[in-house]
DNA sequence: GAATCTATGTTAGAGCTCTAATGTATGGCA
DNA sequence: TGCCATACATTAGAGCTCTAACATAGATTC
């Protein structure tokens, strides 16, 4: 028997705990009418305004191309501008808005509000735990490939 | 100061390792060119032949709409094959076809291959300790729409 | 100076995902 | 019989995601 069963992959439970991490950000980014990948974009840049589109795909771990529809989906909603860079001409520098920080600020509190219920499961000791091994997760699928 | 950093989310962590789930096992899939959830869902249709789109849907944790897709491209290539039941005239019974299951079978090797990788990082012990604290999360998190 | 490297940005195309709405069929119940 | 609840299937529309390919600009190197 080369097959395995679900709840011996670990993959399995990953998964399932993503899926239900995003179904519950998604609920607390709705009242401010932005999706979880939008928030993530808008959180990135007001820690770094004026930041190029790659580089913020590469903070928010999306491909270029994908930030690129974000990005767009955003600036068509008001919440950001991108100017031209002043030396790179290539370069575009990505700003929040007033109504962007506004509408980030929002979503960050709801998005909070999921993470310290979900830190309130688990002791401190529990928690470095839970993060150590997904740790060892990443490091080592990501050698597989 | 209301935010709060990357680092301390819990749900970054179960992000990320969900990312690099996702991309080694979609690098595992290529050799039988199939996407992870058609994988995901020809492994299931192997298991339980002539299942409901609207079963499987619950199975793969995805709505219906999405099955829906993914069994189009998968009947599109020959995979599959769907047939009206027997007595309930709305259900459409989906089978594996001969390569379907040929296809499955490569698959399946490459993601046990990941899965097989993944165990081995941890102790029995860790591992146990893994999924439970990761069904902590889901539970929490399901709770909290 | 010209070729090359590196980084950015963009377009095209395929596929997955959701919510909302609609249609259809089956079974139970008044 | 007719109404209703349940379940399945599908369509429409919006959005995210990837790979592949191409274009552009700046920096490095010969």
């Amino acid at each position: 028997m080369t097959s395995m069963a679900p709840e011996e992959r670990i993959g399995s439970h990953v998964k399932r705990a993503e899926q239900a991490l995003l179904a519950a950000k998604n609920a607390a980014c709705k009242p401010a009418a932005v999706t979880v990948p939008q928030y993530a974009a808008l959180l990135w840049l007001a820690e770094k305004p004026g930041i190029s589109a790659a580089a913020l795909a590469r903070l928010c771990g999306v491909t270029p191309p994908t930030m690129n529809t974000v990005l767009k989906n955003l600036q068509e909603r008001g919440l950001i501008e991108r100017t031209p860079h002043e030396w790179h001409r290539n370069v575009l520098e990505t700003r929040l808005t007033d109504e962007g920080r506004a509408v980030m600020e929002l979503a960050d509190a709801g998005a909070v509000r999921v993470e310290r219920a979900l830190a309130a499961a688990f002791t401190e000791e529990e928690r470095e735990l839970l993060i150590e091994l997904l740790g060892r997760c990443a490091e080592v699928l990501d050698a597989q490939r």
